[in-house]
DNA sequence: CAGTGGTGCGACAATTTGTCTCAGATCGGG
DNA sequence: CCCGATCTGAGACAAATTGTCGCACCACTG
């Protein structure tokens, strides 16, 4: 456990408060952690800071980050990169890895679930035993809270969005388990 | 249009109703089809045919198509595969391209659709992210796929760590996965 | 051979969703 | 000030999904 401490590691996100709260988990777990909030801020970070490992977010303001991935890749070979993405597809994934992601994972994610992704590097995959996998339920859940969030609180607009009946959207956040 | 006339090609899928139409529309535009119904016919009858594109089920009777993957690959190291599945996931099209097929494409899809699949040999970055975020229905999809997949396919595992019931579980396997 | 754990699937009750419907609130014109 | 559009919470009832239990049937193992 002792050899991830301090390996550099880059988050690319536009979104402040996720690249906060994933920054602050890693960095916690021995990463030396820096972030870019857009893929031309992430060469020049990724330039100082010699990451070995990073996680970037596909739909950012400018550029996407699937053009990042062979750009960073020509910067640094050896970057271990995860994709890590709320507007997550078959078909981007595909791109995402035949231009040198080793991994892509829908968002939401915790800190272990990145973490997992970027160790399974290796093509033949051995399968990481991930104690325990988030529930169906807590997925749903902080999956709704974010897109509630980037439609400002609008539930119609979110249940529209999220493919569900505005009044099931209204049911489930009605019981909420969770304040604000 | 000439250069395809006569590309053997290995359709390997175990619907026979699938497996015929397709091989019927790709016979029609001058390839030379041969298919397969298991893991283990694909690669005898791949010996002997030595296809040039093959487009592989993953979900048949017996192994999984993604095994057959690195097989055919080992086998045909030219090969151009294409994985077609009507239980589509990121995480085995992530899995599928990192073992090596070419692209990744949700059933249904017509002849021409599945050609161009194969086709399409450079990755490209431009492709557009969608605007919208995924739908509750299709993130739960994915994820189960997801954790299913860590549990090497074991429903009742998979279950337990997802904290549904099995049949549940189950029902939800059985059905396509939700589009968009 | 018995024991353990997997899988598929039928059946029926318990719960959750979908649908429809109202009755406010709000907001930005005209 | 009223109009139309849109958002909201909530009741009621049907439709669909899920929880539960049970059973049969492997495969593996001591």
């Amino acid at each position: 456990m002792s050899t991830e401490h301090d390996t550099p590691l880059l988050i690319v996100d536009d979104d402040p408060v996720f690249s906060r709260v994933l920054a602050r988990a890693l960095t916690r777990r021995g990463y030396h952690v820096a972030t870019a909030s857009s893929a031309d801020e992430a060469l020049e970070v990724a330039r100082r800071h010699q990451p070995v490992l990073a996680t970037i977010d596909l739909k950012m303001e400018g550029r996407s980050g699937l053009t990042l991935i062979p750009e960073l890749k020509a910067l640094l070979p050896e970057l271990n990169m995860l994709v890590l993405t709320g507007y997550a597809s078959i078909s981007t994934a595909v791109e995402a890895i035949k231009l040198g992601a080793t991994n892509y994972l829908p968002k939401p994610a915790d800190a272990d679930q990145v973490l997992a992704a970027l160790q399974q590097s290796s093509p033949d995959a051995e399968l990481s035993v991930t104690d325990s996998p988030m529930s169906v339920n807590r997925l749903e859940w902080e999956h709704i809270q974010k897109v509630l969030g980037e439609y400002e609180g609008n539930v119609s607009a979110t249940a529209r969005a999220l493919g569900m009946h505005r009044r099931t959207l209204q049911r489930k956040l009605a019981k909420r388990p969770v304040r604000q």
